[in-house]
DNA sequence: CAGGCGTGGTT
DNA sequence: TAACCAAGCCT
């Protein structure tokens, strides 16, 4: 498609006018780019600002993140989610000090090589931190051009993606991709909302034809959200001598790589404590009496709603615990409460941390 | 291609 | 409040 000025325009316009500070867009540093573009994956702009902040405070380079380990990364990314995320960043850094001579690098067929750097995060690379004329097309911009040209394929089949592409291009000026790519986030993020766009506030309303047509909240054309699924849990904070012992998840699937008290999903009809017990020696060998109820802790994921259910544990007459047999977890460690604090841990066990710390039968 | 993968804000 | 949604990627 042919770059189109009446669109461009004023939309630079009101970028300029309307952007946000933001620490990422002080500069253009490729590192500071990419980091800030992992970090927004699937994740809202303002959330993502103090995370940025302590994590270039620790990591000011890409030499240093590189030079890390992995533990510390997955430190400074708890709460964010996706940790995937983070293992492939410090991957992936590692990646561009062998490859690439410590730098980000500038093409597109290298940039898609890194582990965690897909189509959209390659684009916005190419396109903030070298100004090149490429395509960035997130869920912002889908949404912006969906209602722009009233576009009723779906973006996310391979044909879709295209158009979705080329109508991208048409907003950008060449030579100005840089601020293009920015403003059409911005205005899906400030005006072009999901449920309760801002028309009136829109430099584009004059040209949309979503708008014009009516049809601007039948934009874009999304596949349905999946069903939200209940599930139980049973939990076993299991204390021994005054430690508790976790263990640390394996790579794959959900928490990959994070650190939790030993538990599972409640079998139909199964008691929670029972839940707690069965899935300790599952996951470890141990045979555990469950004791005291210690929380309840209701956490939602992905396309789950969970009611984790929490209980204190020990071993019959406090006898010295035998060596795990781990099935679900690569390490494990007996720690105190204060050593909770360096290790990484999913939300919910992060809660369920600190209600321990506030409970008088941990105190002392 | 469809579904897994976190978490918290908004409506 | 339950549902929707977010600067997506990977298998």
């Amino acid at each position: 498609m042919v770059h189109d000025p009446r669109l461009s325009a004023p939309l630079l316009h009101w970028f300029a006018a309307s952007r946000r500070a933001l620490p990422w867009r002080d500069g253009h540093d490729p590192y500071r780019v990419w980091l800030s573009e992992v970090m927004l994956q699937q994740t809202q702009m303002e959330r993502g600002v103090d995370y940025f902040l302590r994590f270039t405070r620790r990591f000011p380079d890409l030499a240093s993140l590189a030079a890390a380990d992995e533990a510390e990364v997955l430190r400074l990314w708890e709460g964010l989610g996706y940790y995937r995320r983070a293992r492939n960043l410090h991957l992936a850094a590692r990646l561009m000090v062998e490859r690439h001579g410590g730098r980000v690098p500038d093409d597109r067929e290298a940039l898609r090589a890194l582990p965690g750097v897909g189509d959209y995060t390659a684009g916005a690379v190419l396109a903030i931190a070298y100004n090149r004329d490429e395509p960035a097309v997130d869920a912002n911009a889908e949404r912006v051009l969906a209602r722009l040209h009233d576009v009723a394929d779906s973006p996310r089949d391979a044909k879709g993606r295209r158009l979705f592409r080329e109508l991208a291009l048409g907003i950008t000026p060449p030579g100005r991709a840089r601020e293009a790519v920015q403003a059409v986030m911005e205005l899906g993020a400030l005006v072009c909302t999901p449920r309760a766009p801002r028309c009136e506030a829109c430099p584009l309303s004059g040209e949309c034809r979503a708008l014009a047509a009516g049809v601007v909240l039948e934009r874009p054309v999304l596949p349905g959200q999946a069903r939200v699924t209940p599930i139980g849990m049973g939990t076993a904070v299991i204390r021994h001598r005054g430690l508790v012992f976790v263990q640390r998840r394996l790579d794959r699937g959900v928490w990959g790589g994070l650190w939790e008290f030993p538990g599972g999903q409640m079998e139909p009809g199964e008691h929670p404590r029972d839940t707690a017990r069965r899935e300790v020696r599952e996951e470890t060998g141990f045979e555990v009496e469950i004791r005291d109820k210690l929380a309840v802790i209701r956490h939602a994921y992905t396309r789950y709603r969970v009611t984790m259910h929490a209980f204190l544990a020990g071993f019959p007459e406090d006898s010295d615990p035998p060596e795990p047999v781990l099935t679900a977890a690569q390490e494990w460690r007996w720690t105190s409460l204060e050593g909770l604090a360096g290790l990484t841990l999913p939300a919910p066990m992060r809660e369920l941390a600190q209600a321990m710390a506030r409970d008088p039968r941990f105190a002392g």
